[in-house]
Order: C-alpha cells, then structure tokens, then sequence
DNA sequence: CATCGATGTCGACAATGTAGACGTTGAAAC
DNA sequence: GTTTCAACGTCTACATTGTCGACATCGATG
C-alpha cells in the first residue's frame, strides 16, 4: 500500500510527536507545536487530528496512569507508528525534490 | 501581515511553478507536479488551487498568446508572488525545524 | 468531418483544519 | 471545605482545502 499524502498540520503533528519521543502527551504536542512553529493549535484540534491518524493507522496510543503529584489520573501517550514514519520520510523526500535547485530563489537553509 | 499557512498542495503547486520559472502554464505544472512528486492532479485540482491562491495573493497571472503552432490561442502564465515567496521560505523554515535533530528516525537526506 | 490535445470554467462533494463549550478530577489557595 | 486551577478528554459545528469530472472552445490532423 502507498503511504498516504499528509496534511499539513497531520505532518506537524506527527513530527512533534516524534520529537518528544516517550513524553507525547497531548498538551506536551500542543507545546511542542507551538515552540517549535509558533503555533497554537487548541486541544480540539489536536485531538480531532490525533484520531484522524490514528484511523489511517500513522499513530497509536496507550493510556496510562499519570504521575502521583496528579493523583495519577490516566492520560495518553502517543506515538508515531512504523506507517506514520514512512509517510513522513515521503512527504519529506517529496519537498526536497520539489525544493532542490531553488535555493536562489529560497534562500539556502543549510549552508 | 504574517504569512499564510500554506496547504499541503498549495505549497507543491507554488513550488512547481517557481521551479518552471517562465514555462509555468497549466498543463506544465501539472507534468511537474506529476514529475517531481509522483502526483497526479486534474486540471480542475489545479485551477482551483491556483484559484485559491491567487485570492490570497501568493500567485500572479499573464495572458498571453500561446506558440504559433498552436494557432497563437491564449493561455495563462503563472507565477509566484513575493508574498509567495516568502510563504514558502517560512513553510520551508518551520519543517526544518521540525526534522532537525530527527535523522536518526527519519534518515539523513543530505550526508 | 470526427478526433485530439491544450485551454479554461463550474458545481458538487470529500477530507482536513479549527474552535470552543461541556465535563472530570485531584491539588493548591484561601 | 469550598473556590480556583491546570491537565485531561469528548463532541458538535463550521471554515478551508483538496479533488474530480462534465462542459465548452479552438485549431491541427487524419
């Protein structure tokens, strides 16, 4: 099956969520976003986007108890499955592609 | 004004037009979408897009007549604004944020 | 003249992006 | 001990994007 092409706040997502790497929890993600893009997305969006991948099988989920000093009330922690990470390799490899040679124009990014 | 948020296709038409420089017309930037990112979109996709677009003030437009072989009929030139410009480097800058440091999940793309 | 390829326009519908209201729970502040 | 607060999560509703495919034109070509 060919990976399926991102939105562009689905690829946001599933980038922050793979930088946090063991502490995506849905508001480190909301933080995540908005330190890394300058970003605010609401929590309904994020959940919204969450299931979204999720139903496309680019991430997964376990739920668990939350640390003591919150009464260790269960949350999720998310991550990016092996899918999700393909589709994020080919989105990426389709920019460079498409990005390649424009440096002129662009302004070069990695010296 | 801070830029637009740029959609997942609206960035891959900007760039394959920027990438055509003074051959940008319709059907040309269908082949270099389909080209460069192994996509296929109708023409309706594209006018819609570029529609879109061009509302936002990302892409400008000339009519000119087209080759004499063709009978000299007009057809639509296109090109990226500097405001589109800027969208792009900004779009291009918050994913480089975004994969930096994941290289070993991703792939390095350029050792 | 029947077809073909390059052009464009339109209308309709699917998928994605986006809030904000509602509801819970335990901890911290009075 | 009750108001307040931050960290969860769910749901509904609506705005924006993405995506055809049908319709229509105009020369060129078979």
């Amino acid at each position: 099956m060919t990976t399926p092409i991102l939105g562009e706040l689905e690829q946001v997502v599933l980038l922050a969520i793979l930088r946090l790497e063991d502490t995506a929890f849905a508001l480190s993600v909301i933080r995540e976003i908005d330190a890394q893009a300058g970003r605010r997305v609401s929590r309904g969006t994020l959940y919204k986007t969450i299931e979204r991948l999720a139903d496309k099988g680019l991430v997964e989920w376990t739920v668990e108890d939350g640390p003591p000093e919150r009464g260790g009330h269960p949350r999720r922690r998310f991550r990016v499955s092996a899918f999700g990470v393909s589709a994020l390799r080919a989105s990426r490899d389709t920019l460079h592609r498409l990005w390649h040679g424009l440096d002129d124009v662009l302004g070069r990014k990695r010296p």
